[in-house]
RNA sequence: GCCCCGGUGGCCCAACCGGCAGAGGCAGGCCCCUUAAAAGGGUCGCAGUGCGGGUUCGAAUCCCGCCCGGGGCACCA
């Protein structure tokens, strides 16, 4: 007989239902949770402990899709685990909402971009509600808005005041495609990282931010991240950081009044170096061209400049240069080296020119390979002759040929010439790092627009914080279309202002800037979403941040976490923050795919997560999800069942209902197994949870509901208290999992919404000790006998019982003992000679 | 080429610091319930842990060398 009960409170809906149906109690339980709002920041008061929890925030390109019901459903777990256990959580959500896709539908649709963005916000967050993730929407924002890109702006000029943001004019990577520029970390292996359109380069003014500045520290930093983010974040974070330790060395340059400094890793090589070679692209090149060797230098920087970034790093592909008709000085033994022009030198790494040392280096001898240029090894390594076997060696061993140096090995050789070079100035130790300035500005609307005035009297002038927002003019169409300069650049009625400082005509800034700059603080801004008057409330800040636990996935690894980390750092050098790191946990989650395939339209395996959540309802697939193996792991989805979830929550659902004991029943007199196990089950559950571990904990508490079912079918009965125990264990615990149908049993059992802040279950330790355990006896290696055996059993206790056991003395036959390994209380292992 | 992670029943995955290879699920077989089917309940596991060696009383777990899959880095001087 179904447990019919109406609730008091809710009132109009009765649970006649006999059957597990999942879409009723969606179409139940979602209205009443709307009017409840339970996860409010700040409800607990201000001396409860406090959780931030936070989901990198979506794009919002159409509905939701599979990978968000992934990714959000890991850190819903987290966040219903905080509620459970009764702190204070903030688990907010918003929309990274400036970007291309916007306007290029824009574009499609004769409309401004905010119509399509706004469209799909809307969208998203039914889904998300639906979806049943508990946000705090009373926190929440969106970058496109005018009130948070003021901020984004502010947070601009913030950075321009220190000097941390400036315009320079350099070569940048520009996607041809999306007409616009790039910053470093957006060039993924020579391709746009949005639309793999092979990237070219361009000589253009671009504001940038002096990341590099803080190279060392996001370096440093990353000690208090070790062991909380995942290892190859932080190892890519390091590479792409690129710290490497040398020196820089001045070469006097043949008709040039200043040196030239190049960095080398290698300063132990210096008497090896029989050519010099700058940039192709650097001023420098230019500069230094005779004028002889002008033409050439021309033709092969122009041919340079229309190589594409893929194309200069084709593997195998030969060296290319022109000699400069100009020599170099080498410091130390005054050697005229020729000065070259190529493409493998970077105009905007170390300084642009290097010393090459052929027979050292494999680019440099590749280089010399093909110019016919000199080798001379001055390490003696034991490897052969680089001259003949066109391989650098690079190995430690003994300078030769090197004056002084002979005979020192590579560390004291290196040592030894920095402390030379030091003492008589023409060099010094250095670190050098592979890091390169953020470059900000883009040629695109849909961006916060830089507030900077350009003005012919005062130049760069900043727009004062009481002119922000620095509002978008309302373009539509084909007005934004891509063209190579700003679509701003054409509304001429924004563009025309007057200069702050001195009044008289100026110009507004065209460019936007980069939307990870928006993402870059949007952590920041949350707890203060309701402050229109300050940026970042020091008050709500100290009370929430920085993030506990941050949830997202691992194509972020670079881009958007380094450039968090630099923003948190130098807003705290600012003043606004008093931590240095933003993220004190990540967690990646890993991919959703399909037939061992990532999902895509050409390969025509996508699947459609509206669809998904049609058939079998939203618990099914967030168990689904969270089951199907370790978070940070694809999921597969032709490996999992979500019909198989349906079964287990319809089996759990079942339990709640066959319960016939009253609420509040005292579970003290129930059935003493069936307690054990539901104690042990929470203990366990809890730490797996911490643990990240969720499809073990769903596991788990399958064997709990498993056990429930038996206890009730062929054990205690329905009405042992103990089973109304378990019962409403098991709804709290799978409220972090299927949320629905946790509510649903909850109220089954008699109690008022919601089951989310129910309160994790407490643990009787006493229920937890164990009364035996099963020890095992082996006899070389096999097992011959199981002993129940107190917990506490000393060791000798348990090897006479071991040794008299009679499958033991059976097994052992007349052989000999030659030891006997004990280990109380599990296990003894008999040796025999 | 270098670095990191992984490989366990037909499939997805467990097995804490070396100690009974199997927790959970999917698929499948059988049984009960049913006029029947579905739903439900029960029950069934000879895979020795990618391959080869080593350490150990004992190895999925530690070490060495391979193979396969995934990821990262790769003209950064």
């Amino acid at each position: 007989m179904p447990h019919f009960r109406e609730r008091a409170s809710t009132g109009a809906t009765t649970m006649t239902e006999d059957r597990y149906d999942w879409r009723t109690i969606q179409d139940r339980w979602l209205p009443e949770w709307e009017k409840l709002d339970p996860f409010r920041a700040g409800q607990r008061g201000p001396d409860a402990e406090r959780r931030y929890a936070l989901d990198m925030f979506p794009y919002p390109s159409g509905d939701l899709h599979m990978g968000h019901a992934e990714a959000f459903a890991i850190g819903d777990v987290i966040a219903r685990h905080w509620f459970q256990q009764g702190y204070d959580v903030l688990h907010p959500i918003g929309w990274d909402s400036f970007g291309l896709p916007a306007e290029n539908a824009a574009i499609k649709r004769n409309s401004n971009p905010a119509e399509w963005t706004y469209a799909n916000i809307e969208t998203q967050a039914d889904s998300f509600r639906r979806y049943a993730i508990s946000f705090d929407w009373s926190h929440r924002l969106h970058t496109s808005d005018p009130g948070y890109y003021r901020w984004t702006q502010w947070l601009f000029l913030q950075l321009h005041e220190r000097g941390l943001a400036y315009r320079k004019a350099s070569q940048v990577n520009w996607c041809p495609k999306d007409q616009t520029v790039l910053a470093n970390e957006q060039v993924v292996g020579g391709a746009c990282e949005r639309c793999g359109t092979p990237v070219t380069k361009r000589e253009l003014t671009q504001w940038y931010f002096r990341i590099t500045q803080y190279a060392e520290r996001l370096l440093d930093d990353m000690a208090q991240l070790e062991g909380r983010w995942p290892d190859r974040v932080l190892t890519m974070q390091r590479n792409w950081i690129g710290r490497s330790r040398g020196a820089q060395v001045d070469f006097a340059v043949e008709g040039r009044d200043e040196p030239v400094t190049v960095f080398t890793t290698r300063p132990d090589t210096l008497y090896g170096a029989t050519f010099f070679v700058v940039a192709a692209d650097s001023r420098l090149a230019q500069e230094l061209c005779a004028p002889e060797r002008r033409a050439d230098f021309e033709a092969y920087r122009e041919q340079v400049g229309r190589l594409t970034e893929i194309d200069r790093l084709a593997e195998g592909r030969e060296k290319t240069g022109v000699p400069l008709g100009r020599h170099a000085i080498n410091p130390v033994n005054g050697e005229r080296i020729p000065i070259w022009a190529a493409d493998y030198v970077l105009a905007d790494y170390g300084t642009g020119a290097i010393m090459a040392v052929p027979a050292h280096d494999q680019r440099d001898l590749d280089f010399a390979r093909t110019f016919g240029l000199p080798v001379r090894v001055v390490v003696d390594t034991g490897e052969p002759d680089p001259a003949e076997t066109w391989t650098a060696t690079s190995g430690d061993g003994v300078l030769v040929n090197s004056g002084p140096l002979d005979g020192l090995r590579k560390e004291a050789a290196i040592a030894a010439i920095v402390a030379e070079l030091e003492a008589k100035g023409g060099g010094h130790g250095s670190l050098n790092y592979r890091l390169r300035d953020w470059l900000v500005s883009r040629q695109r609307y849909w961006g916060a627009p830089i507030p900077i005035v350009h003005c012919p009297v005062d130049g760069e002038v900043r727009v004062p914080d009481e002119q922000l927002p620095v509002r978008l003019p309302e373009l539509r169409g084909a007005d934004l279309a891509p063209k190579g300069v700003s679509p701003l650049a054409a509304a001429t009625d924004w563009v025309r202002t007057t200069c702050p400082r001195c009044g008289g005509p100026a110009e507004r800034d065209t460019d936007t800037m980069d939307t990870f700059v928006d993402s870059s603080w949007y952590f920041l801004r949350y707890p203060s979403v309701d402050r229109d008057d300050v940026a970042i409330d020091p008050e709500a800040t100290k009370r929430w941040a920085p993030v506990d636990s941050y949830t997202g996935g691992a194509e972020h690894a670079i881009l958007h976490l380094l450039y968090s980390r630099f923003i948190t750092k130098a807003l705290h050098d600012l003043g606004h923050v008093d931590f240095v790191e933003p993220f004190a946990t990540l967690h990646n989650q890993g991919q959703v795919i399909n037939q061992g395939k990532s999902m895509s339209k050409s390969l025509g395996n996508g699947v459609d997560l509206g669809a998904e959540l049609e058939t079998h309802g939203v618990d099914a697939i967030r168990l689904t999800m969270l089951f199907a193996g370790p978070p940070e792991e694809d999921v597969d989805w032709a490996d999992v069942s979500p019909t198989g979830s349906g079964k287990f929550l319809a089996r759990a659902w079942r339990v709640a209902r066959d319960v016939t004991t009253a609420p509040g029943t005292d579970p003290g007199a129930g059935d003493a197994a069936l307690r054990a196990t539901t104690h042990r089950a929470v203990a366990e559950i809890g730490s797996l949870v911490e643990a990240f571990r969720f499809n073990v904990a769903v596991a788990r508490l399958m064997e709990l509901v498993n056990a429930t079912r038996k206890a009730i079918d062929s054990g205690p009965g329905a009405g042992d208290p103990a089973v109304r125990e378990a019962a409403e264990a098991v709804a709290v615990m799978l409220s972090l999992f299927a949320p629905y149908c946790a509510e649903d049993m909850w109220a089954a059992l008699g109690h008022e919404p919601t089951v989310a802040l129910a309160g994790w279950p407490a643990v009787d330790p006493a229920l937890l000790v164990q009364e035996t355990v099963t020890a095992v006896v082996q006899v070389a290696g096999k097992v011959r006998a199981r002993l129940d055996v107190p917990p506490d059993v000393t060791e000798d206790a348990l090897r006479e019982l071991a040794l008299a056991d009679p499958g033991v003395v059976r097994a052992l036959g007349d052989r000999a003992i030659r030891t006997v390994v004990v280990r109380p209380p599990r296990l003894v292992n008999v040796v025999p000679a």
